[in-house]
DNA sequence: CCCTGATTCGC
DNA sequence: GCGAATCAGG
């Protein structure tokens, strides 16, 4: 009981960590928190010194022209660059009558840049349940990428499983009020 | 358009 | 300390 989690409590930074250097997006952890936006979560981020996960710029383009009445902050400790994730997995797959039938869908399949996709073995809680092939054939795999917490897919076919209207836009701004 | 993180600043 | 608003880039 206690809060439904209004506050950053030892155990959501401790997530917030995991999921950061783990390479999730803000929006992601934001999603997977609850109850916290993706500014939050940067802003959080940045607090506890974590930014610059991959990215290595350094004064390179000034943000804001507007007050700068902060002091020039001190230089990020910076992190040791590396987080390989070697991805590759083809994995041949033929196409399907039933895949040229949803075309759209093949295409979006097809055009998925993240992840490798997993069995039914490798399936975990948290994990994309998008079905990808034909689910008779031993070759048949899910997404497998990190799903939205309550949704059964990730953010990408979360999208496309459920497409309303376009309103949906993860309300986002209607958070806000 | 969608998304990403970065920064500032009022609270 | 917190996060919305804003900025800047992909």
């Amino acid at each position: 009981m206690t809060d439904a989690g209004v506050t950053w409590t030892d155990e959501r930074v401790e997530l917030l960590k995991k999921l950061w250097s783990d390479g999730l997006s803000a929006s992601q952890i934001a999603a997977e928190l609850g109850n916290v936006t993706r500014n939050a979560v940067i802003g959080k981020v940045h607090r506890l010194g974590l930014s610059g996960r991959a990215k290595d710029k350094a004064a390179s383009a000034p943000q804001r022209p507007r007050k700068a009445s902060r002091a020039p902050s001190a230089p990020t400790p910076i992190t040791p660059p590396n987080r390989s994730n070697v991805v590759i997995a083809p994995i041949p797959q033929a196409v399907t009558l039933e895949e040229k039938a949803a075309g759209a869908l093949v295409d979006e399949d097809v055009a998925i840049p993240m992840s490798e996709r997993v069995t039914i073995m490798d399936l975990r809680e948290s994990m994309c349940r998008w079905p990808m092939g034909d689910p008779t054939k031993p070759e048949f795999r899910f997404c497998g990428a990190r799903s939205i917490t309550g949704l059964p897919y990730c953010n990408h076919h979360a999208r496309i499983a459920y497409q309303p209207v376009t309103d949906r836009r993860r309300e986002r701004k209607l958070a806000r009020a």
